[in-house]
RNA sequence: GGGCGAUUAGCUCAGCUGGUUCAGAGCACCUCGUUUACACCGAGGGGGUCGGGGGUUCGAAUCCCUCAUCGCCCACCA
């Protein structure tokens, strides 16, 4: 039986998938060895997979199928998240499209449309995350409104609530008047955008006197309740006290000082629109000032804006500008650039709103959470973050909870009259109903007369909880279950949502677990492509991570994520980088291949020059495995499998395979064999977690091997001490071989013709090494000599001389040449140590270790200057 | 405006507390090659005054100052 030259990726894949969730490898139960516990971030449960998971997903399971092979019992929870503003949206999308709108719908019948979406699309980007090879324990899928995770919320909000650190306050909010919800600080991102400065003529009560003030938002005259003068301004002294006339509504408004204002900015003078800008309500409460709302829900006028009553914000922009000309109150109007706050959601620019919200106080809570990251104790990767995350635990603001959608967990608090205070917060109605009795001392209340808060909770006020609630931490803090897992080992995920998620997990951990939710954050870069461009769904710029699979397999996918991606820098994603990775899943499949087709002859005996490779072989893999164990050690996975990788295809394929295999039409002897199969397996425990499937469809190639024996749950190498001495041996034969290589390529001789070598050996080293480098080199003979012989080409390692006799071939003048080169490099080299050496402030003043390092460059520099000085003489 | 990190080969990046892992890796590039695992291969090779300038030191890619460019975070002046 013969195998394909070319990895078939695609059946082999799936067919090992299979083979792994049939027999339950995945899963993980409580027992009494040490947990390894990775929870994923829980993506969009109607999203799909993007580059971004991609990469995420390939660091989790490579930590999480190491993890296993070390033995620890690993455990990696999936799920998903409801995503409530994201799904609502696609939600209302699709209603719109079939001419539903949302307005038309309860909130029961809505909320079915919701479901139906979910249970439609939910779950796809798990699916595909299989096609990744993610190993996660599938039967402990989660997703954040499954019943026990839901309540787990609604508990925590009580909690909070009753703990006094949750309060509703009328706020000034980012309003996203296309989803018609609250964003967070965070969910709103700021944009350079051309915009123009208004200066519009506000008339003084009873004078001919005009005051211009400068605004980039003409349309919310209609809320102006005052115009702010800086008190220290003389230009406005003569204002003071007075009050102006607002145009068009002709509504008479004070005149306030305050500090606030720049005089240097605009006119120098301020309108202030306490209902619609964050400082003019400030300014608004300093001075006692009205608040008069002037926006629907959706961002168009309302009645306050008169008659342009039902238009949106930016059509009265423009049409109140020409109304403003027409009145000759319009002065004029500047180019301007500022930054304008958009939803992250959906584009639309965020309107300032006054409304009542659930807060979140932060400070406290915060407080914990920030040392755990200062003191390590938990540790972000790599740690230029801990100087952001500090910034902003140290000014963090309370935290607006609520948000005006359906989809989500519904706020539990119900409210039984008029006043701001007439509500209770309970788990269920009828709680609810005893509450609110109590409070009011009214036993005619009923559960008819109460209302739920119609908001739902922002979706990371679910998220938050995710390492403990996957665990159902919060319902049953003592099962054994979270004491097991808990606190879990990495998290791996996007420094984007560094504050949104990883912060007020570690708050949450530390408030409901007075434990951190995990020891190690591991930040991963941004994908981008080639132009650093982020990949996203608009630019279009993003490949299908499925067809990236079905093209290079999912291993070789992986390689290409990983090849270039060190914790916390942006990832330069190009397809080239997965040609790379299925490369070098196809380069261990052919020596896989080799070493299966080999003729085994139990027989015959190892040569010594085959024990010898063995030998240094497995010494080499030792002093490679304590490179790849330290980058991991580090969180540089890039680095542990670009070591990996060298380790594979230049050590066992370049070097060890082309040392050990057999000539051609001869066979192998058994024990020489067997051992290059325990090689092989080795490299195919620390290849594992890289390239998952075809390590696997190897192994089981290898040998039959049951159940318990699969390579996923194998063990992972032990580290042993190793031959310094061996290996550095192995280097000077490489470099012999080199040698000679390159006289076959100067002189063209095929490999098919042999060659002589001779060798002063003044290194004395050993000549066991001699049946390697006449394999590789094609020797006829090697001989051992004192002199140079004459007509031969030459080479040197450190102090020993090589010579290839060949006759005629060998240009003496050439030769001259080239060692001339050589001697003129060494002397020069000597000069700068002889310098250095002779600095009396060097020797004095450098360590003792690197002046004798110099000693040493001195004297075998000198050495080689001799023979060099020798080899020049016998030319003559 | 405030803070943080960057700038090393054509590209993506390593270079820890100043001195043989000090100028590196992978890819790309160039040359050569039907050596019977692999052209998703093999053997070679070119390529950087370590962003500019200054300083500290016997010695600087590495420490300090300064300038330039880029990126990120936070706050936001109408």
């Amino acid at each position: 039986m013969s195998l394909d030259t070319k990895y078939r990726a695609i059946e082999i894949e799936s067919k090992w998938y299979k083979y792994w969730m049939e027999n339950n490898y995945f899963h993980s139960e409580v027992d009494e060895r040490t947990p390894y516990t990775i929870v994923i971030p829980p993506p969009n449960v109607t999203g799909v997979l993007h580059m971004g998971h991609m990469l995420n997903n390939t660091i989790q399971d490579v930590l999480i199928r190491r993890a296993r092979l070390k033995g620890f019992n690993a455990c990696w929870v999936p799920g998903t998240d409801h995503a409530s503003i994201a799904t609502e949206a696609k939600v209302v999308a699709k209603l719109k499209s079939e001419g539903i709108d949302k307005s038309e719908l309860t909130r029961e019948e809505f909320l079915e449309h919701a479901w139906d979406w979910t249970h439609k699309h939910g779950g796809i980007i798990l699916e595909q995350l299989k096609k990744l090879g993610a190993s996660c324990d599938w039967e402990r899928t989660k997703f954040t409104m499954d019943e026990d995770m839901s309540a787990s919320v609604i508990q925590v909000f009580i909690n909070l609530y009753q703990k006094g650190k949750i309060y509703r306050g009328y706020r000034m909010v980012h309003w996203d008047p296309e989803a018609k919800t609250t964003l967070s600080d965070e969910e709103v991102f700021y944009e350079e955008t051309q915009g123009k400065l208004y200066y519009l003529k506000y008339k003084i009560e009873g004078s001919d006197e005009e005051l211009t003030i400068a605004t980039t938002r003409p349309e919310t005259i209609f809320g102006d309740t005052a115009v702010c003068i800086n008190p220290e301004d003389e230009r406005f002294k003569h204002l003071r006290g007075k009050r102006a006339i607002v145009p068009i509504t002709n509504r008479v408004v004070p005149i306030v000082e305050d500090s606030y204002v720049d005089p240097e900015f605009g006119t120098g003078c301020l309108k202030i629109t306490p209902a619609h800008d964050e400082n003019d309500k400030l300014i608004g409460e300093r001075h006692q000032l009205e608040i008069i709302d002037i926006f629907n829900e959706d961002g168009s006028l309302n009645k306050n804006g008169l008659h342009y009553e039902g238009k949106d914000r930016f059509v009265v922009r423009k049409e109140i500008t020409a109304e403003l000309t027409a009145l000759g109150l319009l002065e004029k109007i500047e180019n301007h650039t500022h930054k304008v706050g958009k939803s992250e959601r959906t584009g639309a620019v965020v309107e300032p709103r006054l409304s009542h919200q659930w807060f979140l106080k932060m400070k406290e809570l915060a407080q914990p959470a920030l040392e755990a990251v200062l003191n390590k104790e938990v540790n972000l990767i790599p740690e230029k973050f801990i100087n952001t995350y500090r910034h902003w635990m140290e000014n963090v603001r309370d935290w607006n909870i609520s948000r005006q959608l359906w989809w989500g967990h519904q706020i539990p608090a119900y409210y039984y009259g008029q006043e701001k205070d007439d509500f209770v917060v309970a788990n269920s109605i009828e709680e609810a109903l005893k509450l609110a009795k109590e409070k009011t001392d009214n036993q005619n209340l009923k559960e008819t007369d109460l209302t739920q808060d119609p908001d739902v909770l922002d979706t990371w006020f679910s998220s938050w909880l995710w390492p403990i609630t996957v665990f159902n931490g919060i319902l049953e803090p003592d099962n054994p279950e979270i004491n097991y897992y808990y606190p879990t080992n990495d998290l791996v995920t996007a420094p984007e949502i560094l504050f949104f998620w990883v912060a007020r997990m570690i708050i949450s951990g530390y408030e409901y677990r007075n434990e951190k939710p995990f020891h190690n954050v591991y930040l991963t870069g941004i994908v981008r492509d080639k132009m650093r461009r982020k990949m996203s769904k608009s630019l279009g710029n993003s490949p299908d991570p499925i067809e990236l699979i079905e093209k290079y397999g999912a291993d070789g996918v992986r390689v290409g994520m990983l090849l270039s991606s060190p914790a916390g820098n942006d990832l330069m994603f190009d397809k080239e980088l997965c040609k790379q990775g299925s490369g070098f899943v196809n380069k261990i499949w052919n020596a896989f291949r080799l070493v299966k087709g080999w003729k085994v002859d139990s027989n015959k005996k190892p040569s010594s020059t085959d024990s010898l490779t063995i030998k240094w072989y497995e010494n080499r893999f030792q002093q490679m495995l304590v490179e790849i164990e330290n980058n991991y050690d580090k969180y540089r996975i890039s680095d542990a499998l670009m070591s990996t990788y060298k380790l594979i295809w230049d050590d066992f394929c370049s070097w060890f395979l082309e040392m050990i295999k057999p000539a051609y039409s001869e066979s192998i002897s058994e024990e020489t064999y067997l051992k290059v199969i325990e090689l092989f397996e080795a490299n195919l425990k620390i290849l594992h977690p890289f390239v998952p499937f075809v390590t696997e469809e190897i192994w089981q190639q290898i040998a039959k091997r049951d159940v318990s024996e699969a390579l996923i749950i194998s063990t992972w190498p032990e580290s042993k001490v190793y031959d310094k001495k061996l290996i550095k041996d192995f280097e000077f034969v490489m470099d012999v071989i080199s040698g000679i290589r390159n006289i076959r390529k100067d002189k063209n001789i095929s490999f098919k013709d042999t060659l002589t070598l001779k060798i002063i050996n003044r290194e004395k080293l050993s000549n066991q090494f001699d049946g390697i480098i006449s394999k590789l080199t094609n020797l006829d003979q090697i001989d051992y000599v004192t002199e140079k012989p004459k007509g031969a080409m030459t080479f040197r390692v450190k102090s020993n001389e090589y010579f290839i006799p060949l006759v005629g071939a060998v240009n003496l003048d050439e030769e001259r040449e080239k060692l001339l080169e050589e001697l003129k490099y060494a002397e020069g080299f000597l000069k700068s140590v002889q310098k250095k050496l002779s600095n009396e402030r060097f020797v004095s003043g450098a360590p003792e270790k690197v002046v004798a390092l110099e000693r040493q460059k001195e004297a075998d520099t000198l050495a080689k200057i001799e023979t060099l000085k020798a080899s020049l003489k016998t030319l003559q």
